[in-house]
DNA sequence: GTCTATAAGCCGATAGAC
DNA sequence: GTCTATCGGCTTATAGAC
């Protein structure tokens, strides 16, 4: 298959992607350049303007793409419908999920005031899907009287921010491996709520 | 006092860091400009120079007296010394102080990648204290047998993120009242680690 | 203490050559 | 598809008049 010379879109393109993440997870996306970019993925400013109409839709592509992903893979993922088995399965699938891609993790939490007021709406609709699947677990065992649980949309909040809350301090390196970051907070969430 | 016309350094002062708490906030450290501030202060740019070296020294100055007064409130307010009083108190302290703060808070969590290196590691020292006074009472209810707790530090981060996450959907007009809310998250962290 | 004016430079986005 | 050059506008910070 002929190629024009200097023509490497199918490389390009994600390579931008790459670079824009992980350059808006460091210094935040008001921060950064579209030259910075531009440098880091080793083209001119310009070439950027074939990949993308202009910065606020890259920035849109990485968390809608990313949530996506979320929605995605948990609906793959969730197999058990009894509460506290399928508790077990939220947890650890949020943990694991969230563990191995902080940058999108990061962007998705931090930038949501730079976007525009439609792409802002459309992202949180898909954050809110993520939720209400946690919340109809919970109030499924509620029901099933698994669960003692005083408010269900709170407890869906409240697990939701300590469970994300493990990329502010949780390293590969550090003294615990993710399985038994796991383990811990499957035993918390389970004493918070199960009977 | 005669003062010059003009002259308005006791108004002025407190106005700059109220716009620029609020600017910050709403758009971001890095995405509002001087001109903004002085705007919103009704002055012009170079007036904000009397009163601030430079921009960075007005974040800088409005996240560490964010956590100045974090540490003293919560000093002042810890009474109890039996552990499950002191959580408890912990609890309601954690809420009620950052629920009457939101902006502050906010920009807290969030312009620390905006922070020179020696500015941000004068704010973490200061966030790892307030950290570590609720470490030291899980890690006494624990030695005392009063809590079942499988990794104190964890517990830590799993607790104040999970306190922290109210300010991101509580509200004042919303469906619940903050003392409800104080209730329901007590609720919730008696059971995740009293015995 | 506040103003106006300015320095020196970076910004997003586009046009047109190749 | 990538390049260079450029537009118009914005940025932080400073100098000097009042």
């Amino acid at each position: 298959m002929a190629r024009t010379a200097g023509s490497h879109s199918a490389l390009t393109a994600p390579r931008i992607r790459e670079a824009a993440q992980a350059l808006f997870a460091q210094h935040g996306y008001a921060a950064v350049s579209m030259r910075q970019i531009a440098a880091e993925v080793g083209v001119q400013v310009g070439a950027l303007y074939n990949y993308t109409s202009d910065k606020q839709s890259l920035l849109f592509d990485l968390m809608s793409s990313h949530l996506d992903d979320l929605l995605s893979a948990r609906a793959e993922d969730q197999t058990e419908a009894d509460p506290v088995q399928a508790l077990e399965q939220f947890t650890r699938f949020h943990i694991r999920f969230h563990a191995r891609r902080p940058d999108a993790v990061f962007i998705a939490y931090m930038e949501l005031r730079n976007l525009t007021p439609e792409n802002f709406a459309t992202i949180e609709a898909m954050r809110r899907r993520y939720e209400d699947g946690l919340s109809a677990i919970l109030r499924d065992g509620q029901a099933q009287g698994a669960f003692r649980i005083q408010d269900a949309r709170v407890a869906t909040m409240a697990i939701i921010a300590m469970l994300t809350g493990v990329n502010t301090w949780f390293r590969k390196t550090g003294r615990l491996s993710l399985s038994e970051v796991e383990e811990i907070y499957w035993g918390m969430i389970r004493r918070l709520v199960v009977a």
